[in-house]
DNA sequence: TCACGTTTGTTAGTAGACCTTACGAACAAA
DNA sequence: TTTGTTCGTAAGGTCTACTAACAAACGTGA
C-alpha cells in the first residue's frame, strides 16, 4: 500500500503528493472527518465500506490524540471496535510512520503486559501561519503535541498583492529549513475571506483578490496545504475536542468571529460567516467607521480606536475612569452583538481573543453583563465568555489544528 | 430480514416496535441520517459497513423522494452507486414495502425499457402534530407527497398539564383511526423548549415540565414519534432539501426561531437554540415585556401585541400611515436582532412565518432594509428575506418531514 | 513451585457490502 | 434482419469487520 492514496469517491483536491519533497516529508493519506474543505462524511453522497475504514482509522488516531498513549485492546475497549480490528487499523498506521510502538506497559497487572503505543508526537511537524498582523508574517514548527519547535517571522513593509505571496513562500522556505521530521502539512490562517477551497476571495489590506492561495503554495511546497480565514482558524485551537458550540471573536486591527456549531465550523453562504466588524451596534449612532456606517462594532472595538481613545484620556490618575469607562463601555457594544447571536444558537461558550490588557477586564465583565441582561436568563445560566489561553499564538495554533483535521482526521 | 431492525452501535431510541398495532401500520428500519436524534452518521463512534449500507439507502429514498420516479439505473447514475447495488438496495425497499414498481418507462429510447420505481407515497401516511397554537392543538394526516389526507383539531379550552397530554391523545386516536395507509410515524411541533429525546423541557403555556412527550406517545401508539420545538419543526419544512443554511422566524403568540446550519438543525447547548422572543431590541428602551424586561422582540412583534396596537390606531383612513408606521416599526426591530445573526453566520436567506396580514407588507420591507443597513451588505447581496410559501400549516408539514428524516433519512 | 485465571495480541475463518465482468432481454434505427 | 444501446441480473472477487480460538506472558493462591 502506498502512502498517498487520495479519498476515494472524491477529487483529491488538496492532497499532495509529497514525492518530489527531500526525504523525510511524508504525505499520509487523508482522513475522514477533516474540518473545513469536504466536510466530515458529506451529507449525501454514497459511503462504501473504506470510507469507514477511513473514519475508524481516524478513530483511532483520535482516541490516541486526546487520550494519549493506550494498548491495542485500550483502544478496542474505547471504541467499541474488535481488538482484531484496531491490530489491523494500527499495523496500517504504523506502516505509514504515524504511530509507533512505546514498549511493554510498566505498571503490574495480571495478565499478558499490553504494548503501548501512541502517535508519533514528536516524530512530526506541523508549519503553520498567522497572516492576520498588520505589519508582519509570523509563522511557526510545531509537533504534534503543540510544542514550538521553532518561530519565525517576515515584516510586511507595506508589502501586498504579489509580492505579499512572495513573502509567504520566503516565509515557508525558512520554516521548512527549520524542521527535523517529517512535515505532515501547511496551516494557513489569512485575513479576509477566504473561500472552503483555500481561495483568498478577498483580503483588502493585502490586496488579494480571489487568490487561489492554497493551490499555489500546494504547488510550490509539495505538501498538503490548507488556508482559512483567521478567525475560523484561531476558533479551531479553542475547540480542541470540546463537543460544544463555540463561538471565538477576535479583536484586533479588526474584529472578526469564527464559529463551530455541532462540532463544524460554519463557513456561511458567501464563506463570511464570522465577518461581524461591520455590524451596527444599537439604535444610538457611534462613531463614523471606516466603511461609512456610524456605529459598526469595529468602530467602537477594534484595538487601534481603543488605543487611540486611551491615549486622548492619558495615563493621569484622575482619568482612570474614564479610561475605564470607554473599555465598558466597548464591552457592552459587544455585548449587544453578541445578544442575538448567543440567544439565536443558545450558545454555551464565548471566547476572546485579542490584547489582554484591553479585552480582560472591564471590557470583559461588561460584555458579560450585557449579553446576561439582553438574552432570556433562564437558557443561558451556564454562559461563559472568557479570554482565550493562547493568547498570541491561537491562530498558529489553529492553523496546526486545522492541518492535524486535515491530515489525520483528528480535532 | 425483519422490517424492525434498529441501527446498530447505538440504544434504539425513538424507534417503536409497530408489532401491536393493527395490520397496516408497518414502522421501516431505522435509517441513518435523521435529522435530530442520532444526527448523521456521529461525528466520533465506530463506522460499520453496514452504517455504509443503511446510507446509501437512505441515498436511494432520497433520490426518489426528491427526483420522482426513475429507473434503477437512473438511479445508479445519479448516486454514483452501480445498477447492481442499486438493484440489490431497491428489493430491499420493495420487499419492506416502501417501494414499489410502477412498470415501464413510455418514452421511445434505444435499449431495453426502464422500469420506473418510486416511493410508495399514496401508501404511506405520516400523521402531524401542531400543538403552538393557543386556542387548539391541529393535526393532519399527510402521505409521503405531502398531500393532506385528513385534518383534525381539539380546542384546547385553557387546558393545562395532564389534560394537555390527554387532548393529544384524543387527537392522535381521532387521526389514528382516518389513516387508510401504514403509518410511517407520528411528528409533533410543541411549544417551549424541547429535548433531544423528545422531552419537553419547559412549555410554561401548557404547563409542561420535563414532560417525556415523545417516550409516552411511543408507549401509548407504538408507532415512532418524533416530539421537537414548533419552530425547529417548522424550518425542516421550508428547508426541502435546500442545502444551504437557513433561518426561520416564526411570529405568533410568542416569537421564536429555527435554524438549520450546514444542513443539520441547531438545538443548542441547552436545546434553547433559537429563542429570540426575549432579546432586547436596540439600545433605546421599548415597550414593557413580559419577562419584565423593556425591549424585548416579542414585545415589538408578536402578534397580540401587534394586533392590539392597529386596534387602538382604528382602520380609520387617516390612521393609515400611523398602521404602517407601527408595522415598519416593528420590522426594523426584527431587523436589528437579525442583523447580527446574518452576518455572523453569513447567511443566505430568512424565512417568516406567521400571519400574512400583518407580516407580509411595510413590516417585512422594513425589515429587509434594516438587516441591508446593518450588515456589510456586500457580502449579504444574495440574502433573501420572504415569507414562506407553507402558510398556516408550516408547523404540520415540518413535523412530516421529521418523520420522514427520521425513519427514512429522508430530508 | 505450579496450576489457574487474566489479559494481550494474533491467526483463521465467516458474513456483509460493494465492485467488476459478463450476459440475456428488449428496444430503435439502419 | 442486423446492429447498437440500455436495462436489469448473475457470478465472482475484494475489502471490512466480526467471531472463535489460541499462544504468550503475567499475577495469584494453594
Amino acid at each position: 500500500m502506498t502512502a498517498t492514496e487520495a479519498a476515494p469517491g472524491q477529487a483529491p483536491a488538496g492532497i499532495a503528493l509529497g514525492s518530489e519533497r527531500p526525504a523525510g516529508h511524508a504525505s499520509p493519506t487523508a482522513a475522514a472527518g477533516q474540518l473545513f474543505a469536504g466536510r466530515a462524511l458529506r451529507t449525501s453522497g454514497k459511503v462504501l465500506p473504506e470510507h469507514a475504514r477511513s473514519h475508524n482509522r481516524s478513530l483511532v488516531l483520535q482516541t490516541l490524540y486526546t487520550l494519549g498513549a493506550q494498548s491495542r485492546a485500550d483502544i478496542a475497549r474505547e471504541t467499541g471496535l474488535t481488538r482484531v480490528t484496531i491490530s489491523d487499523l494500527v499495523a496500517e498506521l504504523i506502516g505509514e510512520g504515524l504511530v509507533v510502538e512505546l514498549g511493554q506497559r510498566e505498571d503490574a497487572r495480571p495478565g499478558k503486559p499490553a504494548t503501548l503505543i501512541d502517535i508519533d508526537r514528536t516524530g512530526h511537524h506541523v508549519v503553520a501561519l498567522d497572516l492576520s498582523e498588520h505589519t508582519r508574517f509570523r509563522g511557526a514548527v510545531l509537533d504534534l503535541d503543540g510544542a514550538t519547535v521553532a518561530r519565525a517571522e517576515v515584516a510586511l513593509d507595506g508589502a501586498t498583492g504579489e509580492r505579499a505571496v512572495e513573502l509567504v513562500t520566503e516565509l515557508l522556505d525558512g520554516l521548512l529549513a527549520l524542521t527535523t521530521s517529517p512535515v505532515l502539512g501547511i496551516g494557513v490562517g489569512s485575513p479576509g475571506v477566504v473561500g472552503p477551497d483555500g481561495v483568498v476571495r478577498s483580503a483588502p489590506n493585502l490586496g488579494w483578490t480571489d487568490l487561489p492561495l492554497q493551490e499555489r503554495l500546494q504547488a510550490a511546497f509539495h505538501l498538503p496545504v490548507h488556508v482559512a480565514n483567521d478567525a475560523n482558524v484561531a476558533v479551531l485551537a479553542e475547540h480542541a475536542g470540546a463537543p460544544g458550540d463555540l463561538v471565538l471573536v477576535k479583536v484586533g486591527h479588526g474584529v472578526g468571529a469564527g464559529l463551530i456549531i455541532g462540532g463544524r465550523p460554519v463557513l456561511g453562504a458567501g464563506s463570511a460567516a464570522g465577518e461581524i466588524g461591520h455590524v451596527v451596534v444599537g439604535t444610538d449612532g457611534g462613531p463614523r467607521c471606516a466603511c461609512g456606517k456610524h456605529g459598526c462594532l469595529e468602530a467602537w472595538l477594534a484595538v487601534p480606536r481603543l488605543t487611540a481613545e486611551l491615549e486622548r484620556l492619558g495615563d493621569a490618575d484622575a482619568a482612570a475612569s474614564a479610561r475605564e469607562e470607554t473599555l465598558r463601555e466597548a464591552g457592552r457594544r459587544l455585548g449587544i452583538v453578541l445578544a442575538p447571536v448567543v440567544g439565536a444558537l443558545n450558545l454555551s461558550e464565548v471566547v476572546l481573543s485579542g490584547p489582554t490588557e484591553l479585552l480582560d477586564g472591564p471590557l470583559l465583565e461588561a460584555a458579560v453583563e450585557t449579553v446576561r441582561n439582553r438574552t432570556m436568563t433562564e437558557h443561558h445560566r451556564e454562559l461563559r465568555l472568557r479570554m482565550t489561553a493562547h493568547g498570541q499564538d491561537i491562530v498558529l495554533r489553529g492553523a496546526a489544528v486545522m492541518v492535524l483535521s486535515g491530515q489525520l482526521g483528528v480535532s
